[in-house]
DNA sequence: TATGGTCAGTGCATCGTTACACCGATTTCA
DNA sequence: TGAAATCGGTGTAACGATGCACTGACCATA
């Protein structure tokens, strides 16, 4: 079972490994149709398959797309992840999958070790708001890819940004509970110092204030300026947060905005230590919309995230950048959310329901 | 900014790159101990990595692993490609990860191509009875471990299991059932047609035919030999079958075993469509012990698979074989599964309490 | 002092693919 | 008609690491 190399297809085909190489590597300009005609047969008679090693031994390069997400033990990168392989396979490259549990020095690792190994482009999941501990391998020429981190005025000039509006959305989700008449809302979060968490954070301010109340006012959740972050334990941070929140009923709020399901999940789960009913006494909405959110009870209003569209648009950018100009260089794809609306936001029992406005997003499907 | 090889290592060192490669091979017994000082500082002052690429055109084989899992959308699969990381960076190596979608084609092809790409040793999450579709690849010399489906009898000789005992958690989960009165107990999967599923059938038969009941007299669901197989509709399913069982009240259950949580969160999901209460109207619990399971309302009682354990035993099994011969290959480890009791299992209403005979398995945490 | 054995280390061919430089034959054009 | 350009294709030297077969120096034994 000795393996099948250019050569013989090569001697197949009449022709020399050179020519083959060249038709592989789509010259084919450089020879006439018959010539192109006798290596694609032998090639599938033969069953060859070029050695990817030997290829990247020589070009310094390898087909394969590098994926860094905080890790795919979260549901929500788990199920980006899937979508990414996915994109990736369609246009025939495989994927490296890496962990950086939101630590920068594993990122900065796994970008560089990826780098050394061939790897040129890499989808970074990052919300760091400088890219400056990659930046070097940047300036060698990676292709990079962030996702869930818009771009920011110092990136390099290179890296093209996939996320969804988290202003907006923090604005959707935060508007979707004053429309039902709630005042006292809270933000739920570990600690926002990344771009993406803080822009979802300012588009609740903003929502707040648009409505003529004040983010002074709002209950206030101290573990947001603390330094838990990692994505295994969100659930954790919003089991943590339903208890302080409502450790004084004077100050308790009557929503809370969450930085993601999982949060919002664990929030749900705080509420029902202390005997509290999610939708009922408490409305909750959550980021990303994941497969859990329509099957949890009450089912999560979400803003979803579209990352099926945003795996394809990311694998396009990693892989294709150079055939296809599709996107700029160092341009911003910023998608847009969609609010989801489901049972664990419900109307603040006794307000008015004459006073909701027109809604800024899609209805629940 | 050029790569530094192992030609300057040896320049550096005042050897011949062969030395330098006997000493990065571990032949170190064949030079004195000056030689391997000069060397190891020379590498670390040159910063020398060994380029993958042409140790593996080199040699023919890598240093990564890979995993074949269904979907790592599902949190279960998630969770344990996460664990498989980290016991493989632990042990130097990486993680090639690939998406079956439980499909036996895309199986084989990912095996078969990760063999050509020089990975030797790959984890298979498969349920399959039989291994012949990558038969061939073993008898070629691939180091597979098979994970959540214990060796099987044609198995070839080489193939280590990892897996929990699911006839024993079949068993376990239903008797639990069994003790809190329950006498209508439904068994809810897609397809059984696998290893691991139709062993935890065979525990829930064993389990109700020891409590003198028959398993002809339990609610049946016919979705059992539907083709429905997929991880992503794992919750479909449930929430289906929640459906077609209570469609007529007269043979509705009391209580259901699911074939694992995602399937058990859809069957809650389908109970709440039709106004039912999970733990108070019907008991459900689940297998795999999920993150989720916990955060659920009302938590999930699930049958929890040690999955850390379980990933650092797959990777053990899969790169050290031969330097530690830690496992006789061709054989089985089954691991022991513990039931974790929440609030989705509670006493029929109306049954007698005193009946309740000592529990299998550990309490709730 | 031959003979042989160890020890420490080296030379070289090799893995499969690629792309540059080149080549002979034909066509183009002034 | 001769010079140059084009066409279709080939020879060859890498890419970086490896390990077999080898060598020369040294030591021990007879």
């Amino acid at each position: 079972m000795a393996r099948v190399t250019i050569q013989h297809v090569a001697q197949a085909a009449g022709v020399s490994p050179s020519t083959v190489s060249n038709f592989l590597n789509d010259r084919q300009g450089r020879m006439v149709a018959a010539t192109r005609v006798r290596i694609e047969s032998a090639i599938s008679e033969l069953g060859y398959r070029p050695n990817r090693a030997a290829r990247q031994l020589r070009n310094g390069k390898t087909q394969t797309v590098g994926l860094v997400v905080p890790s795919v033990g979260n549901p929500f990168w788990g199920a980006f992840a899937h979508e990414v392989e996915i994109a990736a396979l369609a246009l025939g490259c495989s994927v490296l999958l890496c962990n950086s549990e939101r630590d920068p020095e594993r990122e900065r690792r796994y970008v560089e070790e990826l780098w050394e190994d061939g790897v040129r482009s890499i989808i970074l999941c990052t919300s760091l708001p400088s890219l400056q501990h990659v930046s070097h391998v940047i300036a060698e020429g990676l292709r990079l890819v962030t996702f869930d981190r818009p771009a920011q005025p110092n990136d390099p000039d290179s890296v093209v940004s996939i996320s969804i509006d988290n202003n907006v959305g923090g604005q959707v989700a935060t508007a979707h509970l004053l429309e039902l008449g709630h005042t006292r809302i809270a933000f739920v979060s570990g600690s926002i110092r990344s771009v993406n968490r803080s822009a979802r954070y300012r588009g609740y301010c903003d929502a707040i204030e648009a409505a003529g109340l004040s983010v002074a006012d709002m209950p206030h959740w101290t573990g947001l300026d603390a330094d838990l972050f990692g994505d295994v334990e969100a659930a954790e941070v919003g089991r943590a947060a339903a208890k302080d929140l409502f450790a004084d009923p004077a100050t308790a709020p009557t929503a809370v905005v969450a930085i993601n399901d999982m949060t919002a999940l664990g929030f749900c789960r705080g509420l029902r230590d202390l005997g509290l009913k999610v939708g009922q006494d408490v409305s909750v909405i959550g980021f990303d919309d994941i497969i859990l959110a329509d099957l949890y009870d009450p089912p999560l209003t979400s803003v979803r995230q579209p990352i099926t569209r945003m795996a394809q648009l990311a694998v396009a950018e990693a892989v294709e950048r150079g055939s296809n100009e599709s996107t700029d260089p160092g341009s911003s794809v910023l998608l847009r959310a969609e609010l989801i609306v489901r049972e664990s936001t419900a109307r603040l029992a006794g307000s008015d329901a004459t006073s909701a406005t027109t809604a800024g997003a899609a209805a629940s499907r």
